[in-house]
DNA sequence: GCCCCTCGTCAAGATCGCGTCAAGAATGCC
DNA sequence: GGCATTCTTGACGCGATCTTGACGAGGGGC
């Protein structure tokens, strides 16, 4: 059974969650704060944790560092505000993905089974993914297709690609795209993005314009979905 | 042949080894200090490495650790105290084995066998490869035309062509080929690489303005792509 | 409904990395 | 000591890759 972690300080939220993720099957633990969410991930050990970055104590974001210290559970975000900027913050900080308030139990129980999918896969060491009909193979640096042709690929789209991939499913921003390939200093160069992402789809995906694995989320980075 | 590299500052165990060691078909090479010890490590490039933990200039575990910076070259410790600190201390370090003095020389090389085993058993598996017209054979160490014809291959060629070979259809990165075939210290002079790739090619491939097995991948490092 | 922001796309110029040639320095062999 | 082999180092042209700028389309906020 799936052990989820709630955090989040209004009451009707808890309990629309508890209700609803107790009848999807899920063993849910509620706590309303940082302090106590820090407490709980460590003694609980739970496989999947939903945050409210709106906590009365201490900052999400703190969160997310504190749980990332020492877990790779996955993480994901709630968000009562709209603005972008402090959910690129918790992506940064290691968030797998968010979901805006206010937000449909569907969406959020679709997010996380992406997610905890992602996690479980993460584990058997995923050296080859499919992209429409090529196969990427991490491990020896190479892409080939069903018919046995090559793609050529060069350092910087390899880079992209392979960041990408090593993290299915999660949304990596844009911010930490630019810092991992380019480095530091280029972090709101995001026309390299584009100019690379375009790249990429146009070897990999069958319909360039029409992306199905090598996805954009709006303002906030890109996610690879694998296919199955 | 095996080749190994002795460090010991006491005379009379240096050439005890260094006899029976030959003997029994090892190729030995010999130091009496921390430092030598090091810089023979990287020159030499032994197949094992049999470490006394006393030495003159520096702590034993400190030249454990400065091997294991770039290598996993099999080391075996030879120690006088019998006390279990050390041991750990060395093993913690990433010695293979661990020998007290005084020792027997059979057991010696029963514990260089089972760690050469261990450590060649990785990559032991394609002892015979074929480039355009020549045959490799990486356990002899030679390279015969079909037609009966012998090729030399310097040493510095055959590390690289080893390291390419023992990695079939694997991209293996600039930096790794210099550390592994030069030394840690040589990891930017991409220059070795472009020369001795080249001489490989002249050597190897019926084309060697156009290679086929011999391929680089700009920007990142090179691969061997076996025939079939 | 209008405006602004972000994304995808295209097209250039600048830069980098590779293959190649050549020559001096080190090494080992006779 | 002399010779041959091997290793090191430098330079150069060319092609691929990266960088940079600009423009239209689409979506969300006001």
């Amino acid at each position: 059974m799936t052990k989820v972690l709630i955090v989040d300080d209004e009451p009707q939220i808890l309990r629309a969650l508890r209700i609803n993720l107790r009848a999807r099957g899920y063993d849910v633990e509620v706590v309303p704060d940082g302090t106590s969410a820090l407490k709980a991930a460590a003694a609980y050990h739970p496989d999947l944790i939903v945050l409210d970055l709106g906590l009365p104590d201490m900052d999400g974001v703190d969160v997310i560092r504190g749980v990332r210290g020492w877990t790779e559970t996955p993480i994901i975000v709630l968000s009562g505000r709209a603005g972008s900027e402090d959910k690129v913050e918790a992506l940064d900080a290691g968030a797998d993905d968010y979901v805006t308030k206010p937000f449909g139990v569907d969406e959020l129980l679709a997010r996380m089974r992406a997610v905890t999918r992602r996690h479980s896969s993460v584990a058997e060491v995923t050296p080859i993914v499919r992209i429409g009909q090529f196969s990427v193979d991490i491990a020896s640096h190479s892409v080939h297709g069903t018919d046995g042709s090559e793609v050529r690929l060069t350092p910087t789209e390899w880079g992209l690609l392979s960041l990408l991939v090593r993290n299915p499913g999660k949304l990596v921003s844009q911010r930490q795209l630019l810092r991992e390939v380019w480095g530091p200093q280029y972090q709101s160069e995001t026309n390299y993005l584009r100019q690379y992402m375009a790249q990429l789809r146009r070897k990999l995906e069958a319909d360039p314009a029409r992306p199905r694995q090598l996805l954009t989320e709006p303002g906030m980075g890109y996610r690879f979905l694998s296919q199955d």
